[in-house]
DNA sequence: GGAAATAGGATAAAAGAGGTCTTAAATACT
DNA sequence: AGTATTTAAGACCTCTTTTATCCTATTTCC
């Protein structure tokens, strides 16, 4: 269907979140699945393979919840999205070089390979310290003007 | 899972193939079928849709077959696919300008759509005229290599 | 009427989205 | 030290939607 799942679209609203903390501050699954309108159950599971996949330290107990491990500077939205649905691949031809034997004479397969570079370009070059800069300036820009009103 | 459908892939294969043959002549399942390796009874049903959705014309009984109603330079790939899968969004967030309620502060919404915009270029200036010269040329490119071996 | 085609419904398997419940670990309080 | 509380870890479950395919009915030409 062509389309971001669920799954991916929560592990980045997650991370971001956490990108939005003062530094060093550990964030807690029920807390950030509020602030980010995630289910906390599920945000739960994801965090949980985010914490396994190196994204993500996780502490137990009192007191305990999630914290990043790399600065947002050094994550891309691209590692996010791989981590959560594998390696993306707009189409099956280009899992890899030999998996699609029509290769050879078939012209559609440059045309998805064009099409996933320049997509891709875009999700690589988007880390999270920019997408927290961006949240910020957005949100305050959106509180003035209410505030304003 | 982020991929094109195979409905829709087959759909390209179908019209690209019909793009290739000379105007006017008429094909049936079975034979775009085996030329593109695609499952005849799961091309009919594609075929169908493509018919209804005013890209192809049909006619039944002996001698009957499937034939393009525009040209293919006037067919783009994404209308094939927006065709077979509806409306192209990466992500929810895009579906409609009020469906997100997150939109005016969270930042993932502008990624997103610089992201589709940016693939969307690629398949929407791709038409299956194009397609089909290229097809072309590499078929040759291909022969010639195997011929001088 | 019979063969050649498309039309269209039915279906099976897989992925996606989310929840529940128990266990483990860390802290806080007695 | 011992118990209660808080938080994540992990296993298992279920419901829905999508994907991919098959099978039978209907139409049309000869």
């Amino acid at each position: 269907m062509f389309r971001l799942s669920k799954g991916a679209e929560y592990a980045i609203r997650g991370i971001l979140h956490l990108s939005m903390q003062p530094e060093g501050k550990v964030s807690f699954v029920e807390e950030i699945g509020e602030a980010q309108d995630v289910p906390k159950a599920y945000l739960a599971k994801i965090f949980q393979s985010l914490t396994k996949k190196g994204f993500l330290k996780s502490t137990r107990g009192q007191g305990g919840g999630f914290t990043l491990i790399k600065p947002p500077a050094e994550i891309t939205v691209n590692e996010v999205i791989e981590a959560m649905e594998g390696p993306i691949y707009l189409n099956d031809c280009l899992v890899s070089k030999d998996a699609c034997e029509r290769e050879t004479f078939c012209p559609v397969h440059e045309l998805w390979q064009k099409a996933q570079t320049s997509f891709m370009d875009v999700i690589i070059n988007c880390t999270f310290e920019e997408l927290a800069k961006a949240g910020k300036v957005k949100r305050e820009k959106c509180e003035s003007k209410s505030g304003a009103a």
